[in-house]
DNA sequence: AGTTTGACTGAAAACGATTGCAAATGATTC
DNA sequence: GAATCATTTGCAATCGTTTTCAGTCAAACT
């Protein structure tokens, strides 16, 4: 490894110099940094960051912790942010919980030693606990919130989302919504809910505590509690279904078809989140769509603005998320004079 | 940030020993190492890497360079490798470089500075020439092989894999078979081309240059490629279609479902690498399935031996692909005789 | 008893950058 | 022409660990 004590030496100029011209140009006179500059290009010079951390007390680096990599909505956001930090020449930490607060634990305490800048999660539903472990760290929650204080936040409007597209099912004539929820103690499976509860209430329909079930975010999940919900006898059996999340959605398509109900003929579905898997499935879903790349862009950006400027409030952002109506829902008892819809966006 | 210094004087030792007491509990008596890790445990002290990189000339970290993180076979060769580094206590530094080769070359330069202790990389097409700048650092090669002389390399059987696939068309009665390759300055491509070419040699059969098209690994390549050869008229379109890869496969699957093509009635399509997108469509893709997880998962296992045992020959192993027969392949001209093909496993 | 051995420990020197301070230089002002 | 100022530079301290080296002490030999 070349170190700057070469650099400096070719250069002519001390090790502080050479130092200077790399990172504080404004310090050094021109011909001389000229100098530097083209010495640390002929020896390919690459500072060593543990010194400069070290002595500097802080990384030019920020640690990101999603809950499931797998999951293509999470590794878009992973995307966004590795994007938006590359553009501003930071290095990320990337850790993956699989949701498990232990595990977020664990990535915090290795994340701490490392003398990150800041820190975007995704937090599990134990973080507000676990974020005590890394003191005043400039701290942004992504896509869900923790409840922790004094945290930047960035989310989509999962109650306007959840809310349209129930209003789209009641719209089509139904009257026995089921939905999927997430887990409670994560906010997002809160909201989405919220939204479905008001829009069924603003339509005057009663709120039926069977029709709702839990899953816990994984297709899995999904396909119990959908096998359970539609493997009722046909008089109460719902006749759509709302799903929480993108992968819960899978599994619900695949429990709909294993009990051979047709959609959108005997069964509307709509998810939350866009995916390939739901723009080509057959027929192709209606979803609410997320700004994912976007979110995960806009979220480095924020914290990176927020570390530059230093403004002292917190910074929290909602996005708007998009209903895709496509063909996976239509009136009870299914299509009217074969009219098939064609997919349109609604701004919400 | 508590440094090791409280530590050390709380629990009344001196730097050092807290030090080793911490690091190489050998050298310290079981009394005291009690002492200092009951202290470090109640001050939550963790260590600062930036310190100890700086000492020791080396962090506990590996690089990952992956290509496409949005595609699901990377995204979960990056969760093995995560899990298994975890486990050996190590931290990831993932990049992502979209395939270009530019970015890989950024990417290396920002690691080199953060003394990794190895690097796994599914590597560009630059990747030899890139890899100068890391001098001797212990290399892995994921998935595909750059030709760089000395790196250690773990892929599957491109060959092998792609041989079977295309057995088992002709095996259905297929003469006209059409590929869409990748590009050719990526080693698997050539792999799989080249096991194209010898099942359709060992069959006798011409290898036919016009049936054999080009994509950039990429849906919309897949798309294009595919649309070129199968808006042919009927006597010279292929009857089935070989792809490279899993994103073009979708690329593939949308153009036949354009042209109105019925899989595998008027088109039989195998892919390479499973996803959950071929499993769940309609019909149930057959496929070539590659290890993925266990892929990243030895890949990292593998360079942590390495690195821990030193031993001094490179290692390079392929793992064996999986034949998933499901229902997008059949007799030219569709079923015989309603017969469904449910799907099985072939080891190869 | 004296020497050797071994197990522990502590003082101090690294690691490679950044940065506060002071000195040198040349330009500007009075 | 002296004093002041701004610009540019170098010296040396510093960040928080690890590790070398030398030293202490008790046990185990001869």
């Amino acid at each position: 490894m070349i170190h700057l004590e070469e650099v400096a030496k070719l250069a002519q100029v001390s090790l502080s110099t050479a130092s200077r011209a790399l990172s504080k140009p404004e310090l050094v006179a021109k011909e001389t940094r000229k100098r530097v500059l083209e010495a640390a290009r002929k020896l390919g010079y690459e500072p060593n960051q543990a010194a400069r951390s070290l002595r500097q007390r802080s990384s030019r680096t920020l640690g990101l912790i999603i809950t499931d990599i797998l999951n293509p909505f999470h590794a878009t956001l992973a995307k966004g942010v590795q994007d938006a930090a590359e553009k501003h020449n930071y290095t990320v930490f990337l850790f993956n919980t699989d949701e498990e607060p232990e595990k977020e634990r664990r990535a915090l305490n290795t994340l701490r030693g490392h003398l990150p800048k800041g820190l975007i999660l995704v937090p599990t539903s134990k973080a507000q606990e676990n974020l005590q472990l890394v003191g005043n760290l400039p701290i942004l929650e992504l896509d869900r919130s923790s409840g922790t204080p004094g945290v930047h936040s960035i989310m989509v409007d999962n109650l306007g989302g959840s809310k349209t597209a129930v209003q789209h099912l009641i719209a089509l004539g139904h009257r026995r919504i089921g939905m999927i929820v997430g887990r409670m103690d994560i906010s997002t499976a809160v909201e989405r809910f919220q939204g479905y509860c008001e829009a069924l209430k603003e339509a005057g329909l009663p709120y039926q505590e069977d029709l709702v079930l839990h899953g816990n975010h994984r297709e899995m999940g999904g396909r119990i509690a959908a096998h359970a919900l539609l493997s009722r006898p046909p008089e109460t059996r719902p006749t759509a279904l709302f799903v929480g999340n993108n992968e819960m959605t899978v599994g619900a398509v695949l429990s709909a078809n294993e009990l051979g109900l047709r959609i959108p003929r005997d069964l509307s579905i709509v998810g939350f989140d866009d995916s390939r898997w739901a723009r080509t499935m057959s027929p192709a879903l209606t979803v609410v769509a997320q700004p994912d790349y976007d979110l995960g862009f806009l979220a480095c950006e924020t914290l990176l603005g927020f570390l530059a400027r230093g403004s002292p409030q917190t910074t929290n952002l909602r996005l708007a998320t998009t209903f895709l109506v496509r063909e996976s829902t239509a009136p009870p008892g299914g299509l009217v004079n074969g009219l098939v819809l064609s997919e349109r966006r609604i701004n919400i």
